[in-house]
DNA sequence: AAAAAGGTGCTAAAATTTTAACATGCTAAA
DNA sequence: TTTAGCATGTTAAAATTTTAGCACCTTTTT
């Protein structure tokens, strides 16, 4: 029901940690944690969070498997947008300036012609 | 020294309200904050801000108007790189898909040629 | 089969975060 | 000038977050 801006820095650390791998282990968050507690800590705000509705798990074999209630497409959308108001005075341009400035190094010619390919498709499809 | 993954919640939440308005004063910052408590309990939040050197403030007349230390630049970039490494497997094309699903509808046939050139001055430059 | 390894659940203490209350100073209006 | 309004600083209580410890269960190894 609520929003990512909820989280307290834990809770949010651990579900960023979760949504880039898909999915994880509470070894696995544990490994990935910034000065990281005790692997007691890490179960017990998993279950908080598990709780609080943002994570489910499954099990697997012997351990539990977390991964987010909210699928990565509406999440990462709505991150999107939030940055993009937040930081970009909402605009697309802005966005789009910087994300090619920090990729440039890693472009190749086909990557972007493959970046013009999607503007297009955008252009057709907005119409 | 330390990057936005070690606010608090609401530390987090008046990052985002000050970076969006480039600057504000406490009565702002209370304005926009979700549940928001009292006008003192803001005070206090931006007077540890500060201390942790992610804030600071000019007086204005009677007031503080506060204004984030890291540039907006900076700052966005960074958080853009997370974004894209967090939901987008750090993938410059994914976030741009995503970038023209969520403003398609907004966008202009001029501002898709602006888009267009970004990508040319981007190629250009990455060479 | 027993022991070791590695997993979970629960609980309560510790630490941090969040909050309101109160004291103080400055400015403007009565 | 005196009062009201609005700003800040400081402090300590309240609430939440964060943590570790212990008990227990299951699998694997000896």
């Amino acid at each position: 029901m609520k929003g990512q801006t909820n989280l307290s820095r834990r809770e949010r650390q651990i579900m960023d940690i979760i949504y880039e791998l898909k999915q994880a282990t509470a070894a696995q968050v544990l490994e990935r944690l910034p000065n990281p507690p005790s692997y007691s800590a890490v179960r017990a705000l998993l279950k908080v969070l598990e709780n609080k509705g943002h994570l489910c798990h499954q099990q697997d074999g012997p351990r539990y498997v977390f991964y987010p209630t909210l699928s990565r497409e509406k999440a990462r959308q709505t991150a999107l947008r939030h940055l993009q108001k937040t930081f970009f005075n909402g605009s697309t341009e802005e966005v789009m300036a910087d994300l090619l400035d920090i990729s440039e190094d890693d472009l190749s010619e086909e990557e972007y012609l493959r970046l013009r390919a999607l503007i297009e498709k955008a252009r057709k499809e907005g119409r």
